[in-house]
DNA sequence: TAAAAGTCTTAAACTAGTTCATTTTTTTTC
DNA sequence: GAAAAAAAATGAACTAGTTTAAGACTTTTA
């Protein structure tokens, strides 16, 4: 059997850390779905439960929540070769209060809540993927928890752009303020002074 | 067999999300080292490698990074029954920029990186066991990760105090304030404020 | 139990970041 | 490819949080 463009994808990215027969490949694959969404179309929006934890094969997606005054607060950027999701939402199955939102056109692999835990009995492997992804993912959130009291904006801003060089040109200025975490003013007076330096 | 006081409770914990046989129970146990700090006492000190991931059964401590100025940023406190150390540190093998120090008299079971490695193949339960308690800990910092840019310190101080009454009151109002990420001097002020309300 | 060290409070002068308003530039849409 | 909509730039007045300094209170140590 051979694999679309998509899958082989998704196995390189899971092969990182198990390895699968072609049977466990085939049964992984089954258990996805695909989902494309163009350009400013919501991957899901606040308010609903995650059906999906999502894989991205192609584009760009923005997750954020809305405050009180209605301003987004990006919490990240995800691209090709990246999961996301809302993975309280996906586990306790309670209302998001997050936006998913393709900043591109965009292609994703869904596994849903049921396959999810069907993984799990069929392919136990999965238990030690998930282990170390999220192992992973949780060193990384750990770094960075107190970056957002501890570096002024600027700070965050020129390490933001050494860390993702790859995504820094595919957003727009505004939206990098919502992650940033400030107003769309001040990273215009930010991003001039730091060119001009 | 019966256990220890300490290790019925890591039992429990661990029990939270895996069952185990009195044979598994044993030779988890047998793979924990115990650990004493007294009040004031480092349980690692940046520079060095983290050498354990700890559970505590008893005390309070604080993991803390000193800025460029030497100022402390207080990433978190753990109390009886929460799991503590550098991942980071702990996985990669590289040398740690936090502290972890004892606010009071505490005591650990610590589990080595080598017994870590060795638990998963003796007991392959523990990939699920630390699957879902990763999980867990990852929805808890995606929660967070915002809360540093999109709060105001006193929004922050309200948050923490609902959320952690068990602590609030066995920490001083220095470290809460090197938690909150503002000054004790600034933090004082919030206090009385929010006390006049 | 006295001295030393650390913690907490208060206040005045300062700075990073916001808000609001206007203009210019870029992107989208028909 | 023109019109409309959205994003980016600039500047002036404002606010949340810092800095520095000094005195009062509490905890630790010898």
């Amino acid at each position: 059997m051979n694999f679309k463009e998509s899958h082989t994808l998704i196995l390189n990215n899971v092969s990182r850390f198990i390895n699968l027969t072609e049977l466990e490949k085939q049964k992984y694959i089954s258990l996805l779905t695909e989902v494309k969404v163009v350009k400013r179309g919501f991957l899901m929006q606040a308010g609903e439960v995650a059906k999906y934890e999502y894989f991205i094969t192609k584009g760009c997606l923005k997750v954020y929540t809305l405050d009180d005054d209605g301003a987004p607060h990006i919490s990240m950027f995800a691209i090709e070769d990246y999961w996301t999701g809302d993975l309280s939402s996906f586990m306790t199955k309670k209302s998001s209060r997050y936006y998913i939102r393709a900043t591109e056109d965009s292609e994703l692999l869904g596994i849903s809540r049921a396959n999810y835990d069907l993984l799990f009995q069929e392919i136990p492997k999965f238990e030690r993927f998930y282990r170390i992804l999220y192992q992973k993912s949780l060193i990384s959130y750990i770094g960075r928890s107190n970056y957002g009291i501890s570096l002024t904006a600027e700070e965050r801003y020129i390490e933001f752009k050494k860390k993702y060089p790859q995504i820094i040109n595919r957003i727009t200025q505004k939206d990098l303020a919502g992650y940033i975490g400030i107003t769309p003013e001040f990273m215009s007076k930010i991003i001039s002074k730091v060119n001009r330096m």
